[in-house]
DNA sequence: CCTTTTCCATACGTGCGCGTACGTAAACCC
DNA sequence: GGGTTTACGTACGCGCACGTATGGAAAAGG
């Protein structure tokens, strides 16, 4: 697996680099606003540099997705083996995603472009996923199926709403401190007075 | 207010029509789906009405925001002076608002849009009204300010972020039947055990 | 040093959607 | 029934972004 020596012309640019500015672009302003030739200027390329590596624009943008999916599942799967408690799992998950206003925007827009088929089946998957390892949370915590699923679906619809507030009425979104992912996880974990 | 008696052509197609047909490519793919000639096509005519009845794509987008505010503000006005019970208030706004795709769609997709500076302003107001509204019922109920600030911006999270599931993941999305609407009511409303 | 390979730059061709120019049809008014 | 107003149809120019074509520069190999 050692870099066998190379020839020719060292990169100026990789494909690496074209992958993450779309995903800069895709967080930005949504897959629409993935443009070959808006990209060349921020890497400061031409057109000529991206059809070298890429065969158009459909190729780069799967390839990005893959790579995001990738990354994502990576850690997501590396993290999930090291804790078992539950509650552990959500305080780690909660306030880390809620902080994080890249990832949640790439989530969100993407969800958005879903009619795009190759964006369609990756969010698809990424998003089962990850309600998944909620609705195990709070099913571990002791929650029927049902509340757990329902639970599940409904933190992960605070992790997406808090990032189109936070993108488009920040005056309205909560600040990114540590209280609010507290509220909102006791607000999710507190059952209904018996 | 009686209609002044027309001359000329009758129309065939009014502003009002482009305005509904505007909001609708908004709820369907964002304000950059606002073409004029897709809705032309979509409504049976051609350019040469829409410029007869708007000065430019800007314009229409306007019109279609100021009609949307409006509509919207006048119906939540006309309710809250209905109800005084806050608990009725939040149980009729959100499986309501929770079942209401269209309504959530272009609420969601506007947050998106909110570099344009029309959009911007107009989703600023509507969303900081809701949220407001959600708040008071909350403080109402007897959380403290911070708390219903935190509970009111939660519950448009979800109201968000729902859509935004609905829309790209509907396999990870809740039915959109009474019992998630009660689940989240119920989730929102119950404080910690003391 | 001369070729080959890798990588990038530039100059086009093309389609799509906005906006404009201008013509035309249907009503109503005298 | 000519003139005016209202409302729509059509043809064009233009900019923008994708994709192609082609030339050229920087390194390794022989």
């Amino acid at each position: 697996m050692t870099d066998k020596p190379r020839r020719g012309r060292p990169p100026k640019t990789t494909a690496e680099d074209w992958e993450r500015a779309a995903l800069d672009a895709v967080a930005a302003g949504g897959v629409a606003s993935v443009s070959v030739e808006a990209l060349a200027v921020g890497l400061g390329t031409t057109k000529g540099s991206f059809y070298w590596h890429f065969a158009n624009r459909e190729a780069l943008i799967e390839a990005a997705l893959h790579r995001w999916e990738a990354e994502h599942t990576e850690r997501l799967a590396g993290y999930l083996d090291t804790v078992a408690d539950p509650m552990e799992r959500l305080r780690y998950t909660f306030p880390g995603s809620l902080a994080d206003q890249r990832g949640s925007a790439v989530a969100l827009t993407l969800l958005a472009d879903a009619e795009d088929p190759s964006v369609g089946a990756a969010i698809a998957r990424v998003t089962a996923r990850r309600v998944a390892v909620l609705e195990r949370a709070f099913a571990d915590l002791g929650f029927t199926p049902g509340q757990a699923r329902t639970r599940a679906q409904t933190a992960y619809a605070i992790y997406l709403g808090t990032a189109a507030l936070r993108r488009g009425a920040p005056d309205s979104a909560p600040e990114p401190d540590a209280d609010y992912a507290a509220t909102v996880l006791e607000i999710l974990t507190t059952a209904e007075r018996g």
